[in-house]
DNA sequence: CCCAGTTTTCAACATTTGTTGAATTTTGTC
DNA sequence: GACAAAATTCAACAAATGTTGAAAACTGGG
């Protein structure tokens, strides 16, 4: 018969990794801490991963298919809604994002924690590159082409440095660090998704559009 | 008579210190790897800045005042040269944002380690808070009372939001992943810091001026 | 019940970790 | 050049690290 917890000592060690990676980086964690928090024997992370650096890939990985399939899926709604001349940039925008904010706010805590881990890799110099462009560029090449038709007389360079705003401000969405509590004194709340998305979204859909309609950026 | 490098054996430790943490983090880096880096006694990092946390903070302390007496001036002298209504919000961007640039244009490799510190600081759920409130916020607080002026219409909520998103932007730029030379196939380069800022400073103020004009950010 | 295959535990390993105390060298001042 | 103070080196410590191999427990079919 099975324990009282339902979940396998196999998945308890992914959401103990997911969880204590996210807070502290990979070097921050020990294979001793994930296990002791998956209540679950210190070998067991190597027999089901195998190296450290193996676990690591395998909780990154675990979420990000699903996280993909989310949000192309709507992007195609979006652009099945709109007419024959596309989505606007703002519906775009609302695509791209809105599928987070639904699962950072579902029932399992382990999105929160997967967030916050892609936050800390996206802006780390060495996994940054490679672990995001292998597994989410692919996606983001099709918003960006969206965009692209949305934004006739963009200069394809100043779509991609946009992109590189839009996903900074995401991401440190994802991190939860709860500054903007402390800077606002508690009149903003890192934990209330629904209020952090609905001001990224034309934050960044204003961006985007006066960025790509000006001729060219010369500021001096 | 003093050695070929005429900087002082504690300037090298925390020269390599801020490299070496800016790229692997706080617990990625061993004393052992810096004084290696540093040319110097393990030991001699422990006599300087007693335990690991203390160098850490140390290397976080040096450049933050110098930061922020930089960007304040920026700030003063923009309130100066515009009228008595003060500066736009695009002016007051621009003064946040350029003495960033200038530093990590500067000859001195350090300012572009010492900002990708800055953006790991500020994505960690755990340093986030403590480190940039304490040392980065009272600026903060005087560029916000800045924008309230050059935004009389808007909600104190919004103008936190809205300079979450520019935090964000920011210190994914000061990380330099190099995901967008990647994405964009080489069109957009990380190490182009007046492209990013050149993008930047528009994308942001567009943002600021969109969302705290609008009555209220209630999407669905 | 038996038994092959999988899962889990136990114990141990060689390294590496941050830190310290004592010894040695360098520095600046009279 | 003597000499106290600061800077630097050397050697060593206990604790913690990732990983492994062998033993044990559990699993589901026959």
């Amino acid at each position: 018969m099975n324990d009282p917890k339902k979940i396998s000592k196999k998945d308890r060690i992914l959401d103990a990794a997911e969880a204590l990676f996210a807070r502290h980086g990979f070097d921050g964690v020990t294979i001793r801490q994930i296990a002791a928090q998956a209540e679950v024997d210190v070998a067991l992370a190597s027999y089901h991963f195998g190296k450290k650096r193996e676990l690591f890939d395998a909780v990154f990985l675990r979420r990000a298919e699903i996280l993909n399939e989310e949000r192309l899926e709507a992007l195609l709604k979006c652009q099945a809604e709109s007419g024959s001349q596309g989505p606007s940039v703002e519906q775009i925008i609302e695509a791209f994002l809105r599928p987070l904010e639904m699962e950072q706010e579902s029932a399992d805590p382990g999105w929160k924690h997967y967030l916050a881990l892609v936050a800390y890799i996206n802006n780390s110099p060495i996994w940054g590159k490679e672990l995001m462009s292998k597994y989410f560029d692919p996606l983001v090449t099709r918003f960006i082409e969206a965009l692209k038709k949305a934004l006739p007389e963009a200069r394809d360079e100043d779509i991609y440095w946009c992109y590189h705003s839009l996903s900074g401000a995401l991401t440190l969405t994802f991190a939860q660090t709860g500054r903007i509590d402390k800077l606002s004194k508690g009149l903003c709340k890192s934990t209330d998704f629904k209020a952090a998305y609905d001001h990224m979204i034309p934050f960044i859909a204003a961006g985007f559009q006066r960025v790509c309609s000006n001729p060219s950026p010369h500021n001096h």
